[in-house]
DNA sequence: TTCCTCAGATTGTTAGACAAGAATGCACGA
DNA sequence: TCGTGCATTCTTGTCTAACAATCTGAGGAA
């Protein structure tokens, strides 16, 4: 890690600002597994207040992208083989009742048709932390356009792991690159066609096909 | 609400007992809907420094139990139609998936098996706030019984509003002392008898119930 | 009446400090 | 040599005090 490190100052809020740029740092693999983050380091990276370094930490906490204990330091978390079925489990509930709810309408989200083709341009590119970051946009449209603010909010709760996990283990190598927007575009056509079931079958099979990717990279090499 | 306050000392962290406390206060209804909660104010009541109640206000706010944006003092929400019935699609997803699980293993959870006796109990004594905790309980206990613990992190998340609008509307005292705990048991013994899509329903039936009585006594008096 | 300005109230952030819990390494004994 | 126990050190939890930024509401001007 950099000795040294910026804020953008777009958030009002200082504490937001710090919080996004460490999120960030930790999804993209910049800030590694294992890796330890003390209030007082982030505060003197970054040049601000203990406290403010504290909130930071607790947020991110909450939303699974660091552990700790009372009194212990954060620690970026590595996720075994039980804790990302229990991941995937979890996110499987959510995005199932999603797309279901989505397909009752028939519409089709704007902005997962569009985070769709920023798939395939990444994947063309060869762009990997693009797709992983249009991967999850895809998904998160998909929640958010069903318009429930608490599913919203209980999906921001686990997709940050999946984020995490996806650039730990950077599954996507694994798949062809086009297969992960195969999947996606068989979701989206069962939303189109209103057909709840189908939409979640699909969606069923491609967080199967996602999870074993992300499981035999965990073991395999 | 009165001028003093004490913490129970049993929690390790100050921020937790007073995180705790005013829950407690919130969902008894001891602290009314649209009442406003500053920092200092709690900080003087319960002599604490106003960083450790900014805290517990930030937690109580990710929790749904205040609203609150920058700058702007916390307030005990008061949900409207709108809010309830998407509070109750969130938690109608959370508590589907937990039951048909359960009924995978057919394997009634005994926490949940007390908190029905406990709901019985305080039927017959007329014991609103205990009927309204035990409820709580039962409900909790059949997520935290399919051992994910980020199943049981998102039901946090809207089990705590869940309880805050059951107090604020006492809606089970339209419901008959007994017709709570006839549709528990019906849920506890589909789970028994392993089948999944039974506990589903019975599950979906009882929610739909109790949205209604929160609803009608939303509307009627 | 309606709009604007300003003072008070409230939150956001910082600094410094002390206490309590956790982790580390070292010395001592078996 | 190895393991146990203690003490130092690090880190976090909490507090006090203060200033800055923002919001709210009241009062005055058009």
């Amino acid at each position: 890690m950099s000795t040294e490190a910026r804020l953008e100052l777009g958030p009002s809020s200082l504490t937001d600002a710090l919080y996004e740029s460490i999120r960030k740092r930790i999804v993209n693999g910049e800030i590694p597994q294992g890796e330890k983050l003390t209030e007082v380091r982030l505060a003197t990276e970054y040049n601000v207040a203990r406290p403010t370094a504290k909130a930071a930490l607790e947020r991110l906490t909450a939303l699974g992208l660091l552990r700790r204990t009372a009194h212990k330091t954060a620690v970026v978390p590595v996720l075994d083989e039980a804790e990302i079925r229990d991941l995937f489990f979890s996110r499987m509930t959510i995005e199932k009742a999603a797309v279901s709810a989505l397909a009752a309408t028939g519409e089709v989200p704007a902005d997962a048709a569009r985070a769709q083709v920023a798939i395939e341009y990444a994947a063309r590119d060869r762009l990997f932390e693009n797709q992983v970051e249009a991967d999850i946009a895809f998904h998160t449209a998909l929640v958010a356009a069903v318009g429930s603010r608490r599913l919203t909010r209980m999906h921001e709760l686990i997709i940050g792991e999946v984020h995490l996990t996806m650039g730990q283990y950077q599954a996507h190598r694994k798949a062809a690159p086009t297969t992960v927007a195969e999947e996606h575009a068989a979701i989206l056509e069962a939303i189109q066609q209103g057909d709840s079931s189908a939409a979640a079958d699909h969606l069923a099979y491609h967080l199967e096909q996602a999870q074993g990717r992300l499981l035999s990279t965990l073991s395999g090499d």
